[in-house]
DNA sequence: CTGAAAGCGCTTACAG
DNA sequence: CTGAAAGCGCTTACAG
């Protein structure tokens, strides 16, 4: 009833178990015949080559892990789809670790993690791919990593979403709509995501002649309600915005709240643009305008490159960033200023 | 540069690694004076245990499986949140793998991922839960797994919420407040939860006296566009109904949509209720009334009665089914009815 | 209370 | 093209 091991196909196919073991690793220089009557045996038995002993041998987990910290579902949900096709593709396992990224023992977490479970590779994702402390602890132990969404790509691997000028083409989405008086919702700060989101709607202003009235400028954490307060914010304005872009999505969806609330019509009374293009962008009433980051490629690729480095151990200083594409999706919660 | 291993530290104390072994494994019968000094060693070499060797001699893997097939995002996030907790309390691993329920080769799929990994034990969730052929296999097997909403909870460890209850619940709160005519948009059928949540709203307007008028039972399959569809069918109706309760939230919030397309106020001209309560049930406007499934706590349950059982290897037909309650929770989508 | 030997199931390095 | 030996880093079973 136990499981067949190496030897029992090796004795059941009358050969060593080096062949079995060159068989079952498909490298070359076996006769056809052999490898006939090893694979045959393999069936017959229904050997499985056992994992342990393999990573034991190979000194590898063939995991990789995915690091995040509180990440919002559909970016979780889409980047995990992403990651374990790339991995089923290679016969790689995907390990989950949640962590703190503001703890003082974030670099501990880590490296117990790693040491409990020996993964190829880290997939870390904003704003954990930010802490420098643990990524020169990385270099340091030379373990395989992509950031996804770090501020500095300047080093090792990372995937990176264009921000910038996704954020620009929805400000000037809402500039050839006649909007003037447009309103940031700024994301969470220690996202990179979010500093860029600013500057590519800071530029589209500015180069549109536009000096930015600094009181349409305020402040969310990426949340529901954060954007609920800072638009209630907006809302006591002497003039009010005509058009309201947020960070992201989330935050859209509690502006629009907010505005329901006080009664104000989306687009009629005010415009309003968000970011990430979840399915709950579309699902609110009026559906949002707002620009669609490809979730489940960003986890493709960040784990291709990954795989793509440890599986060919040339990890030497190697560096490539992938900068993808957001995309303007236009709904019905923007409309032309009249005004 | 290499890692220490067990002997190194057996080296380093003066002591054989079986020792190192019963001390690293805080078994008793080791002299404190010896136990200090081993681990005076430990700590010296900054060793930590191999996990390979470790799996390859227990022949175990510390590592439990989640399955799952196309949740929602919120129902997955909070699983693994509650299932991660309960894992690094106990030094366990999450290992992620999502499948297709309805392939033909889910069984292989499922049994090639165990053999990959060797995993500790499976978190099935529903409908993965439901398939038999997969669960006959694993009971053969004599592989440990829990069962979320399983339809049958009969044999070995399961997890379900009480939605009949909570179904019922939700239904009476509608009739208490004067609505007879309250259509109801049915799940997936393939989700054990469909099932239950529609016997709880029926019974309950059986015991309130209510011939149900089939007209107002819609097919839904738990997402949004189907809500749509569901709910233009039943505003065709030569005579609306004056609330409606959909299986939950996702379909929820498509029957807002379409409501708020036709020009419906909710909950003025018709009132709305929905199930699970995810983060955008208190989002939309207006905020939905709804049940609470509390996801973490479900995780949470599942992995520590797996962790349970296959750490004290008591195996042999284990039996135990634990009910998890929903809770009603009322927001603004909801109001008497006044015909 | 402690240790020497054998074993878990593979691969690596070498020999022929 | 194939195999015997040693090794990966632990634990189990046994002896004292």
């Amino acid at each position: 009833m136990k499981n067949p091991t190496i030897v029992d196909v090796a004795k059941h196919a009358g050969v060593s178990k080096k062949t079995v073991s060159r068989v079952i690793n498909d490298e070359s220089g076996v006769k056809p015949e052999t490898r006939n009557k090893v694979l045959a045996s393999v069936k017959a038995l229904n050997f499985t080559r056992n994992p342990f002993g393999l990573s034991l041998a190979r000194k590898r987990s063939f995991l990789v892990a995915l690091i995040y910290d509180n990440p919002s579902p559909s970016f979780l949900v889409g980047l995990q789809s992403g990651i374990t096709t790339a991995c089923q593709a290679r016969n790689l396992g995907l390990y989950i670790h949640n962590c703190d990224y503001q703890s003082a023992s974030l670099v501990d977490d880590i490296e117990q993690m790693i040491d409990r479970t020996m993964v190829d590779g880290l997939i870390l994702t904003s704003p954990v791919s930010d802490q420098q402390p643990l990524l020169r602890r990385l270099r340091e132990r030379n373990i395989a990593f992509v950031a996804i969404n770090p501020s500095d790509d300047s080093q090792g691997l990372s995937v990176r979403v264009d921000h910038f000028s996704a954020a620009k083409a929805m400000t000037r989405h809402l500039l050839d709509l006649n909007h003037q008086r447009i309103a940031f919702i700024k994301g969470h700060p220690d996202l990179f995501s979010s500093i860029r989101r600013q500057a590519g709607f800071r530029e589209a202003m500015t180069e549109s002649g536009i000096t930015i009235d600094e009181d349409l400028v305020v402040q969310g954490v990426n949340n529901f309600e954060s954007a609920r307060i800072a638009t209630q914010q907006l809302l006591q304005l002497p003039q009010r915005p005509t058009a309201i872009f947020a960070s992201n999505d989330e935050m859209a969806v509690g502006a629009l709240y907010e505005l329901n609330k006080t009664g104000l019509k989306v687009p009629e009374d005010i415009s309003l643009a968000g970011f990430d293009d979840i399915p709950v962008a579309a699902h609110v009433w009026p559906p949002l305008t707002t620009i669609k980051q490809p979730f489940g490629e960003i986890g493709h690729t960040a784990a291709s490159m990954l795989i793509e480095q440890f599986q060919h151990k040339n990890r030497k200083n190697y560096h490539s960033s992938n900068l993808i594409n957001g995309q303007l999706i236009l709904r019905e919660s923007t409309s032309r200023n009249k005004a």
